[in-house]
Parts: structure tokens; sequence; C-alpha cells
RNA sequence: GGGGGCGUAGUUGAGUUGGUUACAACGUCGCCCUGUCACGGCGAAGGUCGUGGGUUCGAGUCCCAUCGCUCCCG
């Protein structure tokens, strides 16, 4: 018996190539008293290292975030997943009450594979931080999770690069099926709950073989990984739009790591129910800022004598007080507030464009409201 | 008044004994970022080498004059 609660909002049947799209209600045990309620499709904003960048727990809560994302590589390096344990475990340590979602790891023994050495019992790897050796199985990796006390634990998976040869990718779904069942073995806390990962690179058979490897397993949602590494936008939402019907209905489906708005309108399309993504934090650090209009570079020059907001059609405190000029400004001058205001923005932006699309499944009007998301965009951002 | 030093990209500077399209940093301009090592990455534009002569096959480099700035001595 799952300790997630999963309920369908909205009609998913797919006759004839209609929209898969669908809403539900999830609810999670949630460690400090009461459940978490959540509603899907949602978008997670990412905090790896315990700190959704520039963002207070209040500024998360202003903007509505449901559920944020913390790391086990990282935060098991810095500061230590014990004194996280002691310090009241993740949630009271960053003082944030919201559920929170670890990732495993997997995706850093892919993405920092310079020194790393995979192997069938597990990956050993030199820390970014300090160069020390350390060792990463899929019971460890457990264990952390379980000390940081997060909500949603991810399974320990082998994310294959991209491009990869079919032997290549067979090999790391296997590793993956293989260390999703180790990682099954090692108890949770009570109120945690658990997500398999199943792989497959660009292979839609093998695709459909991990999905249904992973899928056997007890897991209370299922995520597809392995996508948004390299490929190009087209062939990511192809293989998600292909692999998410994979998927139990009645379990959330989480795309990882993904994406731009419009990966987000495509997964939602496909029947994705969680996403996760750098690129709103990121980016806004960056100085691309993300609009309904499309993508603004606040650097430009063009923006320097800018009297008006970034976007017209957001309701987010830094559209409703400042202009492009002055952000422009902050950006230019490096000043930390640029970074602040722009991931608050973008955060904000990413998050009601989800309000959006629950809002279209429920009223039955998903495609209509795609249409005019697409539509805005075509205009010039000026 | 005498003597020395310095004038090279928007800025600060590098330019070996004279030798191809004069270099760097910062700044400017543009693009990129997909389970975060990353307030970062990539690229572009920008210079009649203070000015005028001279030597030389060839001068940012040497010589003369001149202008500007600066230091030292009276």
């Amino acid at each position: 018996m799952s300790k997630l609660k999963f309920e369908l909002q909205s009609d998913t049947r797919d006759s004839q190539g209609n929209s898969r799209a669908r809403a539900a209600k999830m609810t999670l045990p949630g460690s400090l008293g009461e459940p978490h309620e959540i509603l899907t499709p949602m978008f997670m904003p990412v905090g790896t290292v315990g700190s959704v960048k520039g963002m207070t727990p209040g500024d998360l809560k202003q903007i509505q975030a449901q559920v944020i994302l913390g790391n086990t590589y990282h935060l098991y390096l810095r500061p230590g997943h014990a004194r996280v344990e002691r310090l009241g475990e993740l949630h009271r340590f960053m003082g944030y009450s919201g559920p929170i979602l670890t990732d495993s790891g997997g995706f850093q023994v892919f993405s920092l594979a310079g020194l790393n050495k995979i192997d069938d019992e597990g990956v050993t790897f030199q820390s970014h931080i300090d160069g020390s050796s350390h060792r990463f199985t899929p019971e460890l990796s457990m264990e952390i999770q379980r000390a940081l006390g997060s909500d949603i634990v991810m399974a320990f998976d082998q994310c294959p690069p991209y491009p990869a040869t079919e032997d290549q990718v067979r090999s790391a779904m296997s590793r993956t099926f293989a260390w999703a069942k180790r990682g099954l073995n090692i108890p949770l806390k009570d109120h945690q709950t658990r997500f398999g990962i199943f792989q497959g690179g660009l292979y839609e058979h093998l695709r459909k073989e991990s999905a249904q490897q992973i899928m056997s397993l007890p897991f209370d949602g299922f995520a597809i990984g392995g996508l948004s590494i390299g490929e190009s936008p087209d062939m990511m939402q192809e293989m998600a739009r292909l692999t998410t019907p994979l998927l139990p209905k009645d379990r959330p489906r989480y795309l990882m790591g993904v994406g731009r708005p419009e990966d987000l309108v495509e997964g939602v399309r496909a029947g994705v129910d969680m996403f996760d993504c750098v690129m709103p934090t990121r980016n806004a650090r960056n100085g691309q800022l993300f609009t309904s209009r499309g993508k603004v570079n606040i650097k430009n020059a063009r923006y320097a004598d800018d009297t008006g907001p970034l976007d017209p059609d957001c309701s987010c405190e830094v559209c409703q007080k400042f202009t492009r000029a002055y952000l422009r400004h902050l950006f230019v001058s490096k000043e930390l507030l640029s970074a602040r205001l722009n991931t608050f923005h973008n955060l904000f932006y990413y998050l009601e464009l989800m309000r959006q699309m629950r809002a279209a499944i429920l009223e039955g009007r998903f495609d209509e409201w795609a249409k005019t998301f697409y539509r805005n965009r075509e205009d010039d951002v000026r």
C-alpha cells in the first residue's frame, strides 16, 4: 500500500491523438505533522545544496512552490548528511516546511563523470570540492536520503551519456534495474515515499523494457530519466511523448531535468505530472528571463531605457514594481539583488505556467490554451 | 630656466636587438545554459600606435621637430 495518494481529477483517456494532459491531487504524508497536498502537473524548483539560490522559504511560499529539490550527492559532500540529520533533517535545517524531493546523486555520476569509475556494485568518484575519493552505492544513496528526511526519495540510477551505443544504454539500463531493487531493501522513514527511474536512452524498445522492469517494483511514482542531456529538443519531446504512456496511469509521472517552457507544455500534453529543471534559476542568474512573449536577455542594450515591466502579462512582484531598465542596471552592475529578482520572476513564471495548464486541463481546454501559449510567443519580445 | 620619463582599443597596460592581418585584461555588443561543480560559457565589434617630418626594402619600435601630461633640480 502506497503512502502517497494520487487522485486524478481529469479525464485522461486518449482515444485518437487527443490530449493526454491530466491534472491530479497528490498527497504526501509529511514529516512535520500535516500531510502535503500537491496539485499536478507541477514544476519543482531546484535547490541543490539546500537552497533554491536566491530564494528564501518565504519567497518560495509567495510564488506557491509546492515541492523543491535537494541533492543527495551535494549534501553528502557538504555539509554531510549525518550533520543535516542532527540539525533536524533537511526541512528544519533549511527552514522549509514544504515537501522536498531529493535526487539520488545518479545524475551527478553522469554529469561529473570526469574521474568516476562505475561498476556493478556502485560508483567511485572524486569530490568536485576537494578531490577526495568517495564511493556511492544504491544502498548508501538511500541511507543518505533517509538521513536528509526528504519526502520523495529517488532511486539511484545510471544515466548513460548521449550519444551512447545500444550496448552502453542496455548496460546502464540493467544496472539501473538492479540498483533500484537493491535500494528498495533499505528502509526509509515513515513519511518518505520512493520514486523509481527508468532509462533506455533514445532506443524505444529499451525504453519500453526499462519501464516494465522499474514498474514491476513497488515504487510510489515513476520518473523518466536520461533525457535532456544533449539530444535535440525535438528528440527529447518525442521520447517523452513515446515513453509517458508506458507508465501506470494511477501513479505520478516525473520527467527529470526538463526543461524550457515549451518542453513543459509538451510534457504536460504527453501526460507528465512533475518536472524539475535548473533552467529558470540558473538562467535568471545569467540574465536570461522567461516571459509570456518569449525570452528576454536583460543585459541587452535595448532595455537600458525601457520603462516597461519585464513581462506585461506577469503578476509577480518583480513585474509589478520594477522596470526592465532597472533590472538591466542591476544585472550589469552585478548587484546581488539582480540574481534574486530575476530568480523570483523566472520561478514565478514557471509556476504560473503550470497553474495555467492545470486550470486549462480541468476546464477541458488544454489544446486551446497551448495554441494561445505558442501564439503569444510568436510576437517579438520587444 | 635646466634635466628626465610617458603619450598604443572606451579604460589600464604589454609590445623582445626595427620584420606578416599591433596583444591582454576590463568595458561594450550579441548568443547560449534542460535530475546545478557554474552570478557562468561562447563569440563579435573596437586602434590613421599624440602630431608633422626624416632614416630604411620595411618604423609602435631609430632620429629631428612639435604638442600634451608628469617627475626631479634651480
